[in-house]
DNA sequence: CATTAGTTGTATCGCTCCGATACATCGAGA
DNA sequence: TCTCGATGTATCGGAGCGATACAACTAATG
């Protein structure tokens, strides 16, 4: 099975509810994803192109001298998903793969949850869970040794750092309580988790 | 004056106390900005030759067939500063810049603010707590359309944004609170703020 | 004593990503 | 009318990353 990037899972996804031109997919997709994460053309573009090369997308430009004789229409390009894209669009929703938990992939995993069963689902946020709890540890063992080595602002920064790490955990567990307690619900659990 | 990017700034800042290996400066650099922010050698290497051609920085090769005849040490290049990065370094400590407060040049800035006066340190939390500000709006107006187009899940990955946000805020209070109250002292302040 | 594994160490290749930029059309309001 | 902002496609240069290769030192394990 071709590995999927992390750009390419996120635009079969939002592809699979409707076509969409690259500059609504962009929008789109930073309006999903947050102002993190931004997506640019320089990126956005290069792969909606090898994504139509390898047969997952295809293109359905409107012709330029069409319905209206007189306007010649601006190019636009609607990419819609092709049959090997949603075919591998379900397989990667199904299989939960060990990148599933990595820092850039979680986010776009997450926010596909809603078109993905509640085992996998249950499974990658354990997967990243976990992961989080690997770093909990590195970072505590690095706090540890940081203060013999000075620097209060180096310190902060570490700690800082470990507690954004530890909201995150946190977290996750409301979310693992509330799959396991709910597994085919559609809401991801108590409105609010802290505040 | 010639822009600095990144990753100079913290070699220039790490070198600033001694002469460091490539392998070091990758480890140190890790250790003191985390886990997250990872630096590989694809970016480091290139990096020093380019701090070396500007001349920041100069090579302090051991000679292979020195002391002991017989064994041929292995290359082992060690990177100190020149005087023109050691005034480099100094002047963008004094200047904030308005990149400053961008997400990924933060961390680092605040790394050295043990380097930096008073005055500028203060500058640089209030303008990144601004910027912090602005997405803060910027989200939460995103969330309240969202409610229109539901999908739980994408809806509670942005509220989980919001709240990293405004935690990441409520810690730059309390740094710029402690700074504005001892200008002058190491201590980035009370040793925790939340917990 | 020999083999293995882990750490220190330098370096590059291919690919992707990003920021900036250019160009063009359309609708709304000054 | 004229301008501003949104919509829309597209590329370029540079920088970053992951993987990988190579090499020597060092500790433990058999």
């Amino acid at each position: 099975m071709a590995k999927t990037d992390v750009l390419t899972l996120a635009i079969l996804g939002i592809l699979q509810d409707q076509p969409l031109h690259g500059y609504q997919i962009r929008k789109l997709l930073g309006a999903e994803l947050g102002p993190f994460r931004a997506l640019s053309y320089g990126s956005l573009y290069p792969c909606l192109r090898r994504m139509v090369d390898t047969g997952l997308i295809e293109t359905a430009g409107e012709e330029p001298g069409a319905a209206t004789p007189a306007s010649s229409r601006r190019a636009r390009i609607a990419y819609s998903l092709t049959e090997a894209g949603r075919t591998r669009l379900t397989e990667e929703l199904a299989s939960a793969g060990a990148s599933s938990w990595d820092d850039d992939t979680f986010d776009v995993r997450f926010a596909l949850f809603a078109h993905t069963d509640s085992a996998t689902r249950l499974r990658i946020l354990e997967g990243r869970r976990s992961r989080l709890s690997e770093r909990l540890e590195e970072v505590s063992e690095g706090l540890k040794r940081m203060h013999e080595r000075h620097d209060a602002y180096t310190a902060e920064l570490q700690r800082h750092g470990l507690e954004r790490v530890e909201r995150e955990v946190e977290w996750l567990d409301q979310l693992i309580e509330n799959e396991r307690s709910a597994p085919g619900g559609d809401n991801p659990g108590p409105a609010s988790a802290g505040h």
